[in-house]
RNA sequence: GUCCCCAUCGUCUAGCCGGCCCAGGACAACGGCCUCUCACGCCGUCAACGGGGGUUCAAAUCCCCCUGGGGACGCCA
């Protein structure tokens, strides 16, 4: 039996049987639709529908919501199941892991929406509607310029069953809407809000079945989460005004109602709901940004639950086993990008030489199929022949890694923290950098050259090469400072960078000795 | 315009079944220590209960109003 051979809703009823979990367990489910790159909040709900899973013992599905054909974006829905893949938070049953209750994509359950709205028409709960988009439309507009809520007039509520069939032969495009009830109060209880109540007369006849023959988000979404038997709808803060439109609805069905959770929606700086205005908000930026999925998914849960020992890094444990939907927040967070930073910085510092390399040869991967979502620094550079230079020599790569690797907070940063360490990414000293610590030209290059003489034969001891560079610095009538920061430039490019020995033992004489003696060449040029 | 939600430092928040709070922590910012630079680390500083009424011996905590912010009002989800 497939959802196409479905007769009537009793027999879905019997195809979708309720799940046999044990008690507590909560059934939940993410709605993406397809429509573009996924968001951060998608991945917001997406961590805490996992969470609630599992603290519950329950099942995390994916469901695919395609129904509006106009705004269907080809490879969106890849991109949706490779954003998750990423943040490492996979479904228990969705387009790519089938279980009992799909098929987990809406425009291939389109049967039995079809069913679901012919039930409520013969029961007089639904009806055709006629209707043309440019008169709801203007309807609106004179409800609204009048001071009322716009909602549909009912034109078509009592057309004649003849009426209505000779127009439906005749091939005239109609929609199907949901008779509303007229009066009464409709509340319910929202898991994070208490008591949320509304008048009746707020709900309007809303469409169920578009002309086109897919159903609304009101009737696929509310299908699809009864017949999966979805326990409790999460879902963000701006559904709650669309929610006595589908307690009514599950009245109308007689179908037993989910509890709802509506979650806070993210801010921007300007606390306004985030949108593609508020800058990049979806995964593929943060991934090209090069932050960690662990660290990512610790930020979602540190913007949703304040860790009971005031922690900012836990792990994903603590917040599945403490956190408690009652206490989660009200009031929509900004997206705090340096809260993110701090955050992915400490994971970035906790992996060990080995595991930053691979997460960087990823991350550079991940960069060279999609350019253009890096960040500035790594578009003037050659991320393949970086990745190329990264993978043939592990060994090297591991002892760059190593010194100071709470430097970065983000992958992107090893272009500008550790890029003088690579031919790919090497940016030499220019003659200005250098002219600041130099008091002439001259002087510049006699002291860069006498420090490669410091370095005539092989690296010395720490404390030997300090006292021969201060020396250095003596004779010049200079202090330390400048004669270090020649060096450091000469080597890097940089006037921020971990200690100069330390990045002269990963270099090796040879090739500082080789940066040394190109910088005295750009000051030699130029010399007029 | 109508309805709904929300309201503690710049940000995330603790506190909210009233006294232990002249409000605690973290990020950020700033200052200092360390030092060949930057970062890390450590120490310190700045910084909030939106306003007005109640209730009470006592209110950030309870109630009301105002204000402010957000969201919804689609053949989008």
């Amino acid at each position: 039996m497939s959802i196409h051979d479905l007769r009537s809703l009793d027999e879905a009823e019997a195809l979708f049987p309720p799940r046999s979990l044990p008690a507590g367990a909560e059934v939940l489910r993410i709605a993406p639709s397809p429509t573009g790159f996924p968001h951060i909040g998608t991945a917001m709900q997406t961590v805490l529908n996992r969470a609630l899973a599992d603290k519950t013992g329950g099942i995390f599905i994916v469901r695919i919501e395609d129904t509006d054909r106009a705004r269907l974006v080809n490879g969106a829905e890849e991109a949706v199941m490779a954003a998750l893949d990423w943040l490492g938070i996979p479904p228990d049953e969705g387009p790519n892991q089938p279980g009992d209750y799909g098929p987990y994509r809406q425009s291939e359950r389109l049967p039995l929406y079809r069913l679901a709205a012919e039930h409520l028409t013969q029961l007089e709960k639904a009806y055709h509607c006629f209707c043309p988009p440019e008169r709801l439309e203007k309807l609106r507009q004179e409800q609204m310029a009048a001071g009322h809520n716009p909602r549909y007039d009912r034109h078509c509520l009592a057309l004649p069953q003849a009426e209505i069939r000779s127009r439906l032969a005749a091939g005239e495009k109609s929609v199907i809407r949901f008779r509303a009830p007229e009066d009464g109060p409709i509340s319910f209880v929202d898991e994070v809000r208490g008591p949320i109540s509304f008048d009746a007369d707020r709900v309007d006849d809303p469409i169920l079945l578009k002309a086109d023959g897919y159903p609304t988000y009101h009737l696929a979404a509310l299908v699809d989460d009864h017949f999966m038997r979805v326990t409790t709808v999460i879902r963000g803060e701006e559904w709650i005004s669309s929610t006595p439109k589908h307690i009514a609805l599950y009245r109308a069905f007689g179908w037993e109602i989910p509890r709802f959770l509506h979650t806070v929606i993210l801010r921007d700086a300007q606390r306004r709901k985030l949108s593609k205005r508020s800058g990049d908000t979806s995964l593929r930026w943060f991934q090209a940004q090069g932050y960690l999925p662990e660290g990512f998914r610790n930020f979602l849960t540190r913007l949703l639950w304040p860790h009971p020992e005031e922690k900012d890094i836990y792990p994903l444990e603590d917040f599945v086993r403490l956190f408690n939907v009652r206490n989660l927040p009200r009031t929509g967070p900004v997206v705090d990008a340096q809260l993110l930073d701090f955050i992915n910085g400490h994971y970035l510092a906790r992996l060990n030489p080995e595991a930053m390399r691979l997460a960087c040869a990823d991350y550079l991967a991940c960069l060279e199929k999609t350019p253009d979502a890096g960040p500035a620094s790594s578009r003037e550079v050659d991320i393949a022949a970086f990745r190329r230079e990264l993978e043939s020599n592990p060994g090297y790569a591991r002892k760059v890694f190593a010194l100071e690797p709470e430097r970065n907070r983000k992958l992107a940063d090893i272009f500008v923290n550790n890029g003088f360490f690579f031919e790919a990414t090497l940016k030499s000293a220019t003659r200005e950098q250098l002219l600041k610590y130099a008091q002439t030209p001259d002087q510049g290059v006699r002291l860069l050259e006498a420090m490669r003489d410091l370095l005539a034969v092989s690296l010395p001891e720490q404390e030997a090469w300090e006292t021969g560079m201060r020396g250095l610095a003596e004779a010049a009538g200079l202090k330390p400072k400048p004669v270090f920061m020649m060096a450091r430039l000469a080597l890097t490019g940089s006037e921020k960078t971990p200690p100069l020995y330390a990045i002269m033992e990963i270099l090796e004489l040879g090739r500082v000795r080789e940066r040394l003696g190109l910088a005295s060449q750009t000051l030699k040029q130029n010399f007029a």
